[in-house]
DNA sequence: ATAGGGTTAG
């Protein structure tokens, strides 16, 4: 399979129009340690003295609680408003904790333009974001799909901890940059000579990634890293775990994971029936489906609609009909995803006052 | 402080 034609291409700056990375990140990455140390002090005596300077010779009111009360209550476009209205050296009062509490309204009220707006006033007025400033920025990017804008961010952090890696990767996984994400994790891994130790939040983006190119052999190798890390005994890190079998189309070591979990939950249950029908052994996954049940798992939507397909494809009218009265009683026919697959599943068996009935039910 | 993970078909 292409890994390419599966990946959009980025292109993240003018001047680099087909470089996934910038030939300056390189440089940024391998000093990075020795140039947040230094920059890190610097930036912190500079807005202490700014502050200082503000709190003495201006006796204009603080723009910085002004700010915040209109945060406080989600007032964006007047708070927005308010900065663009400053002049700079006024915008220079403004403190990063401030910024940070806006872009966070900006990023909860999905506001693209108005953070975007935002980021180029900081940009103005700072040469460096730190580590709060950054990731605040870098979530809010990722959040509202401006993965170009996020990288930027990425580069301009003095310092960068796990969240900002994790949210890049995930930022990445998310929206199909699979090798941007693959890379990143690489990077991740080594940076500053130690680099930093994936968790609990890295690994499932990471699965993802593999499971969305295909890519088994990667997968594999993200398998053991997830072992050597500890990570084994993490349902969540193992239920990403299965779904990335799955999709690389390798259902036995699927199972084989999904046998060996001390604990499980829905979404493993979920992950490995699914995982069956997705493959086509749709029997293999039904028997399952009922082991769910004995092991005193409640089926829910994501189970339903699965068996019900699966049921369809298997050809058993008899059990999807018995799935129906489940769902029927449960409540769960009011639920779109499941009304579909009972209206497919009774159309493919030629049922179609069923089918009917299963349409206008809502 | 903040983040990650489960559905289906040509």
């Amino acid at each position: 399979m292409a890994v390419s034609s599966k990946t959009p291409a980025i292109s993240l700056h003018p001047d680099h129009p087909n470089s996934h990375f910038p030939k300056s990140y390189n440089l940024k990455i391998q000093n990075f340690p020795q140039i947040f140390q230094r920059t890190h002090q610097f930036s912190l005596k500079k807005t202490q003295q700014n502050s200082l300077l503000n709190s003495t010779s201006s006796s204009t009111t603080d723009p910085n609680s002004y700010l915040t009360q209109l945060c406080l209550k989600n007032q964006l476009n007047k708070a927005i408003n308010f900065v663009t209205s400053l002049q700079k050296d006024s915008q220079n009062n403004i403190e990063e904790e401030t910024f940070v509490s806006i872009v966070r309204l900006c990023e909860s009220k999905r506001a693209l333009k108005e953070g975007s707006l935002i980021y180029s006033c900081i940009l103005k007025l700072m040469t460096k974001l730190s580590l709060r400033l950054g990731n605040a920025l870098l979530s809010m990017f990722v959040r509202l799909g401006s993965l170009n804008d996020a990288w930027y961010v990425f580069g301009k952090m003095e310092e960068r901890d796990l969240f900002s890696w994790n949210v890049l990767i995930g930022g990445y996984a998310k929206s199909g940059y699979f090798d941007e994400a693959l890379e990143m994790y690489g990077k991740m891994l080594w940076v500053g000579g130690i680099g930093f130790k994936p968790d609990v939040y890295t690994f499932p983006c990471v699965l993802r990634t593999c499971g969305g190119l295909g890519d088994w052999k990667r997968g594999r190798e993200i398998h053991g890293h997830l072992i050597r890390f500890g990570f084994e005994a993490d349902v969540d890190v193992v239920n990403a775990l299965i779904t990335m079998y799955v999709k690389c189309g390798d259902v036995g070591s699927a199972r084989m994971v999904f046998d060996g979990m001390c604990r499980r939950d829905r979404i493993s249950w979920n992950a490995m029936i699914s995982g069956y029908f997705e493959n086509g052994e749709c029997s293999e996954g039904l028997r399952l489906f009922f082991s769910m049940r004995e092991c005193c798992f409640e089926p829910d939507l994501m189970t339903m609609t699965s068996v019900i397909s699966a049921c369809e494809v298997v050809g058993n009218e008899r059990l999807g009909r018995a799935v129906h009265g489940y769902v029927a009683k449960t409540g769960y026919v009011d639920d779109d995803s499941v009304d579909n697959s009972l209206i497919q599943m009774y159309t493919s068996f030629g049922s179609w006052g069923e089918a009917e009935k299963s349409f206008w039910s809502d």
